[in-house]
DNA sequence: CACTTGACTTATT
DNA sequence: TAATAAGCCAAGT
């Protein structure tokens, strides 16, 4: 299998917000699990440049992209500052203290729920 | 054109 | 176990 680990910069976004937009509602997943899917996981931070211009457009819910740790990371990039958590619970994640309780659960891999050969 | 910063992750000390 | 360093790539200054 030949991979282009090297994506254009525009594919890159473009397939980063589609990835969010398939993440489930009440789930979570992780920038390096969205850059792995894309062949890039070193580029973890990409991903969230990319969600960053995604703030403009509704149709990408970056609020279900958490660190890692499940740490809301990109709440402050919100339009408020609760504004990530409040969405995310709104979904039915519980979030206290900015981080996302039962992360193991709520996490939603793109790489498993795409592999569901 | 070179340097700094950034919604991250992994490895090493 | 916690703290620090390095790696990665793009965009802004």
């Amino acid at each position: 299998m030949n991979e282009k680990p090297r994506l254009n910069r525009a594919d890159f976004y473009r397939d980063v917000y589609e990835v969010v937009k398939l993440v489930p509602k009440g789930r979570v997943t992780s920038y390096g699990a969205i850059a792995r899917y894309l062949g890039a996981a070193k580029s973890a931070r990409m991903v969230g440049y990319a969600l960053n211009n995604c703030m403009d457009r509704a149709d990408v819910p970056a609020h279900r992209v958490v660190n890692r740790l499940g740490l809301l990371s990109g709440k402050h990039h919100f339009p408020t500052e609760d504004a990530m958590a409040e969405r995310l619970m709104a979904e039915g994640i519980v979030v206290q203290n900015d981080q996302v309780q039962s992360f193991s659960e709520k996490f939603w891999d793109p790489n498993e729920a795409l592999s569901f050969d």
